[in-house]
DNA sequence: CGCGCTACTTGAACATGTTCAAGATGATCT
DNA sequence: AGATCATCTTGAACATGTTCAAGTAGCGCG
């Protein structure tokens, strides 16, 4: 079983004589037993009247706390996004080889996220309905991306590589998006362990690094430019 | 009001002294119903209740003939694969420009699919599940998904376009794989006609068209032999 | 005709996410 | 202390997807 720590930081200590506190523990106490239960049963069978009762509090109670069963899943979203910020750290250290530095990022959120496997598709169910606040392109979760994106910029700001500054600048972006991609796959991947995802990182990680490389290249640059104004014109 | 053909093809003549007409006709009339009252008030607005109501039949018959509700939408996601199939025919026949052709399909796509952006969304989520027949990747899906890919064949195989032969090959799916992304961002489009999806693929089109010319130079063969490779290895 | 069989049809019953009106709690003010 | 007010807390009631045991209809066979 896997030890979870909430992620609701008890840190906004700025209110005026702040209260809620009770209520940011049952809060916690709510989501902490909602992630048992999906690890235990998985999200279906997981019903909103057992978490309430593992929680201790009424089933109105939970719904003070969460608008709906989905944002119980929100909780995991940023845990694994928190895990893996952290994980990461560590990795970044190492090397300044961009395309080592990407290859443990990316290794890095297959193994934070592995536990989550088994129900992530119910996960990832929330997560892809546009009008959800769990969908990674929300504004609800900008928070979570940004953050993301931050990592993929220190990927790229601590290696050792070279490219002309437009692309630089997208390029933190662009891993997300790629990072993305690898999430979309190591969702439908049934695999052990998720072999093949780790193996498609394994593959496309040199390629991407081949690519970007390739940029400076004279014979690139129009296509390159082309690449970063369809960006920035697709970006909300 | 749009009008709407089953796609249910009353074709397989073969049983033996084919009885089950009168089914089909009553599962025709429930998919019927079911897509009309998906447009008039959406995904979450149309109960089951309100489905069998329409159709003249009681709820229990609804289910003996769909499995679930979420089974009622895969009727829209066969249906714009086949008006898509047809539209796109047409214009295919009056180009053999590889970028006119892809633009022609990609385009052609969105205004057949204009009409059910109000609910795709919930029709998106549902597909997303990796679990759900209704899954793009699906085995059960399979079908839909191998008629469009075919369409992409098409697009190529009538094209002026001179790439090496392994390019040829995986084009199409790589193409596939484009629409799938043209489709999540569709999804989340908000705007007016999906003006923003439309003037995605104007600018997409010609880089797609530009980077695949571009795989003909020696310097790119390398990477265009990992990206085949990727592919290959990727696919289940 | 009556029997049996398969295909179909029914709606009450069930499970579970969600809402809501009513109440409890505790801090702050007078 | 008592009043007041915001913040919780409650569980019954509701809505709706889904199941299921019981029926009905038509068809072929003896």
């Amino acid at each position: 079983m896997v030890t979870l720590t909430t992620v609701t930081d008890s840190a906004h200590r700025s209110d005026p004589a702040n209260r809620s506190d009770r209520g940011e523990q049952t809060r916690a106490a709510i989501a902490a037993a909602a992630q048992e239960l999906f690890l235990e049963r998985g999200y279906d069978k997981t019903t909103m009247r057992a978490v309430a009762d593992r929680a201790g509090v009424s089933i109105g109670n939970a719904y003070y706390y969460f608008a709906s069963k989905e944002h119980l899943v929100q909780a995991f979203y940023d845990q694994i996004q928190v895990e893996h910020a952290a994980a990461a750290h560590d990795s970044l250290e190492r090397t300044d080889k961009f395309a080592e530095r990407l290859r443990e990022v990316l290794t890095t959120w297959v193994d934070v996220a592995e536990p989550f496997h088994g129900f992530a598709g119910k996960f990832f169910k929330v997560a892809a309905e546009p009008t959800s606040p769990l969908s990674p392109f929300s504004t609800e979760s900008r928070g979570a991306r940004e953050a993301s994106i931050d990592l993929f910029r220190r990927v790229v700001e601590g290696s050792d590589l070279k490219v002309p500054a437009p692309i630089r600048a997208e390029l933190p972006e662009l891993l997300w998006l790629l990072q993305m991609g690898v999430v979309l796959f190591w969702v439908h991947d049934p695999s052990d362990g998720q072999k093949r995802t780790r193996a498609l990182v394994r593959q496309v990680v040199p390629l991407v690094d081949k690519l970007v490389r390739l940029s400076r290249l004279p014979g690139m640059r129009g296509v390159v430019g082309d690449v970063v104004e369809l960006i920035r014109s697709v970006r909300p």
